[in-house]
DNA sequence: CTCATTGACAACCATACGGTTGAATAAGGA
DNA sequence: TCCTTATTCAACCGTATGGTTGTCAATGAG
């Protein structure tokens, strides 16, 4: 599967109150689906069903213990989402240091603000850049 | 606006491959609707709906300059999803490590496995335990 | 003033989503 | 074997989503 597309169904599948309620759940320990659907006033079909996204979001996975069939809290995909968030986080905050750094060099030599601009950092002129 | 409801707006808001795609380019630098909308093969108006959830979700900014209402990452929401996530995944790491050391104990005392049940350790019976 | 640019709003369409009910499958227990 | 438990599958319903086109507001340039 493209790694994008696991992406958009790990965020998806937790875009959703109850199913992050579910993997809060399953983090305590394993559960089966009655189990899970027994807090919530919706029928154990719909809590199947959002059983079903979450394994196909690879975050649980399912084994069998006679009918049964226990939810595992699958943890590893975190580091998916962990791993893309800190990227841009670090770079939004990068930028943010650039700009601070920028600002600052203005206050310093404050009282000839007319060549300011050219102390600009480059790479991060992306408004006006595209044609 | 209830935290829950933030955190399923953010989710939701990158479940999108388009606007994670947005918010890779605002880490980059600030850019206008019409800059953004450049690379994709959709209309303008799709981009502005793009960024309007985006903007419900708290991730991204607008200001105003002329016409233009260049957009802006807000990185700080980030944190909410990573404190979810480690929350989460830290809580299943434990549990992993709980079940690692309940296996090496019981291979510790092997040969007389009838009682090695009692040495599960307390609070991970969640399979079994709901009414 | 008039026009071009930038972007948002409204209405519409097709599809996906979360929920329901009802039936089917799987596995034990009487 | 028949029945109960646990879970899924299938069909349906209302609403949300992502996309379109068309129109309108705001602003700057001629």
């Amino acid at each position: 599967m493209p790694e994008d597309d696991r992406l958009s169904r790990v965020f998806a599948a937790l875009a959703d109150p109850t199913r992050r309620d579910i993997v809060a759940r399953l983090a305590v320990g394993d559960a089966t689906v009655g189990e899970l659907a027994e807090p919530y006033d919706v029928t154990v079909q719909a809590v199947s069903k959002h059983l079903k996204v979450l394994g196909d979001a690879g975050l649980v996975s399912r084994s069998r213990d006679a009918q049964r069939r226990p939810c595992h809290l699958e943890a590893e995909v975190f580091d998916l989402m962990t791993k893309w968030i800190e990227r841009y986080r670090q770079q939004a905050e990068e930028r943010f240091r650039r700009l601070d750094a920028l600002l600052a060099s203005i206050d310093e030599e404050s009282g000839d603000g007319t060549d300011g601009t050219d102390d600009r950092p480059a790479g991060n002129d992306q408004t006006g850049a595209a044609s």
